[in-house]
DNA sequence: AGGAGTCCGTTGCATATGCAACCATGGAGG
DNA sequence: CCTCCATGGTTGCATATGCAACGGACTCCT
């Protein structure tokens, strides 16, 4: 547990000790699911966030067709729910459910914000680490509705590509296969596909399956 | 400027005294600036955030072509940067400009989250008013990623439609207007113009001006 | 009254794109 | 070697939508 907990976000750059120290301030409190079994259901209020110890968990969005999106998955390691509970929303939009045997920590915005008792110096360290990982999130949100702000396919998938290159340099690999690409762009695969094909073909852009450079 | 301070979300729920009080924690780091002139310069690092305590002041990226897109608007009371300086940014994406001569509140992250030497128990507030606030924008940016990832503005304008109900009852007002709304959807004026008006004649939603009702 | 400005609906047209279907390639595993 | 499967390029077609232009309703100001 430890070890998952130290490649966790939240936890970030703390050792074994420290989070040792700081779990008895947290609680500790823990949970096991089975599959399937629901962790968070939609319509109910906030009052903690969980971090996933082991398994795998999934956060999904039922449809009033009946039909089921699933916004997002979770791994070992990473917190759900965090947004939830900072905003104090007392009506859950999504449903948070396990897809496979799952053993979750919770813990609480109380416990998180409050300096403890113990007075130990490790909670300002948690507290930033809080702060970075919505401010992340939000500045990845930020950046994806940029690019899917604009209106034709071409426009999308340059501003994304010039995006890559100022962080990666000239010639970068992007971590999305097509399909992937294009669900994260919000168009059709084929259509991004043959857009691709149209800009190399102007030369645009050079590409070879997930390395690509700008021209 | 205690006044402003007030109604700003990260003061949330402090008084008069308490916000005296932290503003020696924080340094009141104050600075004029004139029309026009930058605060923040797209490339630099993040190293504080701001609050607007009079004034105006932008969010700009300048684009490629030399244009410039305006990203967001800062009224008195708001907070600017803080999703960059919790994420600590060293290159910051955006510009930010004063379009009016303005007046800054600046604060560091470590003044932000350590507890001050003075213990007061303000600060716990305030962290969790930070958290807040980029917890609410998170959720703000999830919905309407949500909206967007639509392909059609039909399905957009149900999905934003349902979520308004759901928040205001059978019969709610939207707080944009029709140019506000396709900036927002993402989509051309007199498209989702049109499209409105196909919804209604199909008796699927009824309207007038910015009063909604779905059938 | 007249003029300017804002907001919103309407329409004709060109086209970008979603959709469905199909094929080619390459890797994994028997 | 063969089969299965994942990935991704191609294409025909219908249509949703961007774009540009215009007109009506309304407010505000002189």
């Amino acid at each position: 547990m430890i070890e998952i907990l130290q490649k966790s976000p939240l936890f970030r750059r703390m050792d074994a000790g420290e989070i040792q120290h700081i779990l008895r301030c947290l609680g500790n409190h823990r949970k096991q699911y089975r599959r399937q079994e629901y962790i968070f259901l939609e319509g109910e209020p906030a009052p903690r966030f969980g971090i996933l110890l082991s398994g795998a968990v999934q956060i999904i969005k039922e449809t009033k067709a009946g039909g089921r999106i699933l916004i997002s998955q979770i791994f070992p390691g990473d917190a759900f729910g965090l947004s939830y509970v900072c905003a104090g929303v007392s009506y859950l939009p999504i449903s948070v459910q396990a897809a496979d045997r799952s053993e979750i920590l919770f813990i609480e915005l109380e416990q998180l914000v409050q300096t403890c008792q113990n007075a130990c110096r490790f909670h300002v360290d948690m507290i930033k680490n809080a702060l970075r990982l919505l401010a992340e999130k939000n500045l990845f949100l930020d950046s994806r509705l940029y690019y899917i702000s604009h209106k034709t396919i071409r426009e999308r998938l340059q501003s994304y590509l010039e995006d890559q290159e100022a962080r990666q340099g000239k010639e970068f690999d992007i971590p999305l296969n097509r399909e992937e690409l294009a669900d994260f762009l919000c168009a059709d695969r084929s259509a991004l596909s043959r857009e691709l094909g149209r800009m190399k073909q102007e030369g645009i852009i050079d590409y070879h399956k997930n390395s690509f450079r700008i021209l």
